[in-house]
DNA sequence: CCTAGTGTATATAGTAACTATATAGTCAAG
DNA sequence: CTTGACTATATAGTTACTATATACACTAGG
């Protein structure tokens, strides 16, 4: 029973049966991470299958982000209770991992609810909605600001969406209020926003939208952007409606699927009342 | 209103932003993946804060194991409908990504519940237990094989546990029978099983064991193991207890946790019956 | 026994995606 | 007008492979 070899494998067979490249075992055993149990005298590896759980131990270990060295620094003083701790320490690892593909996961399928739903408009369509209540997520004030100060804000606004995960894959907004609106600087934001599908308790810089809005969209750069809002005021008087508190501006397609600003499209929320 | 850079950032600025190397940046404007709004007449890189969204796309499309060269591409001809499709496609990605990882926390949990169990073992114990219903996974019969076929059937066994998401941490064991333990061929085992928490239904190869077991621990190479049979029968003589169908031997610790095989430790279950 | 085909080995170079270092120009504050 | 903190480019180094070139070994068929 089990002849000659005894139950070894050589590389080629044991790169097949751990799914890699016959060169990186190679590899490994020069770097000394992975060794053959035994070498014969014309230099052909011979490896176990119990080399088999190491290498997965490793492998595992390494998808877990540790790097080949460090893995290797391991190995060289392994003990039962040295693995029970790296154990331990993976573990709260790897639940930060799952937490952040599960966050990636609901940021994907954002994007997609977003873009599909974007691939139903009309973006010549004027319409009047009564939005359900909105949570959004503020940063702070950004009416008049310097350049300096600007940069400051959206790093802490952006850092903030980082710390408390509160990026869910919606765009970021911005919100502009009446006055600024009737002095036609439709670009002196009063805030950025980020959409919440549900609002964060205990955090300041939370509103809470609802109303009646009239929504059109613009197609094109930025700078163009008094065009639509002046045909969307005409739209307006048509329909005897007032200019209510803000309006809200957020990127429909931006950089991320279009090559050119003059592709770009912005939604445009106008909070209306009736007059 | 937002003087002079006009909201746009210095590569240290949106470095930060993106919690990156600003040298990242000077790479990906480099390799032409991600490239500034516009540079000044000194070479001074500004970025907007709609790249932004953009970088995150690409650091989103990377975590998922996207290539800089494929992302490249997809940037190159990106639409609407384009990104919609890759958004699908990489939700299938993350699904299964997810998948993976928690499999591989199921792992190191049973990682360390074996690891603590056998923190409070003593090696010198000889015990009889009654062991409840335990599902295993087996290979082929690899009584009196030769070294070629065993090869093979361990290249299937794991293959299967791959394909088939079998390994949940446990360590591979043998099954001896009755027939070459009293042949004293104690390395002549007849199969390969990985436990299973839960039996797979559907699966052939699934044996449920259960009975009376006495179970000692051997310490040391494989080569030596016939002392602690030897030790084992003395106890069974002992306790007028008869050898039953077959024997289970599983590593508690390997070349995982020890160095020298002088210091690994085998776990012995033999099936046992009253005289 | 020879040969073809498949395997093994080493040595070396190439790759992706950074990352660090060296050198030099820019800019704003005191 | 200098200091310190930024910016830039160019180049080399890093990690963990991956590919290629060359040579030796082993096995099965004619």
């Amino acid at each position: 029973m089990n002849s000659k070899r005894g139950n070894y494998l050589t590389t080629g067979e044991f790169a097949k049966l751990c799914k890699i490249n016959k060169q990186t075992l190679f590899y490994y055993d020069q770097i000394g991470l992975l060794s053959p149990v035994f070498k014969n005298e014309k230099g052909y590896r011979y490896y176990s299958i119990r080399q088999f759980e190491l290498f997965n131990v490793i492998d595992l270990l390494k998808d877990l982000g540790m790097s080949l060295h460090d893995i290797q620094q391991y190995m060289q003083n392994k003990s039962p209770e040295s693995f029970l701790s790296l154990m331990y320490q993976e573990k709260e690892s790897i639940v930060k991992m799952r937490q952040e593909i599960e966050r990636k996961e609901k940021i994907i399928e954002t994007k997609i609810n977003l873009m599909e739903e974007a691939s139903q408009l009309d973006f010549q369509q004027i319409t009047v909605e009564q939005l359900p209540e909105v949570n959004l997520y503020l940063s702070r004030n950004i009416e008049n600001i310097s350049s300096e100060e600007f940069v400051e804000v959206i790093s802490d606004f952006i850092d903030e969406l980082y710390v408390s995960h509160l990026d869910t894959g919606y765009p970021i907004g911005s919100i502009t209020k009446q006055e600024q609106i009737l002095k036609g600087e439709y670009t002196n934001y009063s805030y950025l926003y980020i959409e919440q599908s549900t609002p964060k308790k205990g955090y300041p810089y939370f509103k809470t939208i609802a109303g009646k809005f009239l929504i059109g969209y613009h197609i094109g750069d930025e700078k163009t952007i008094h065009q639509t809002y002046n045909r969307l005021f005409l739209e307006m008087e048509q329909l005897n409606l007032a200019l209510g508190d803000y309006v809200l501006e957020e990127y429909i397609y931006d950089t991320v699927v279009k090559n050119r600003k003059e592709q770009f499209v912005t939604k445009i929320m106008i909070h209306v009342s009736e007059i």
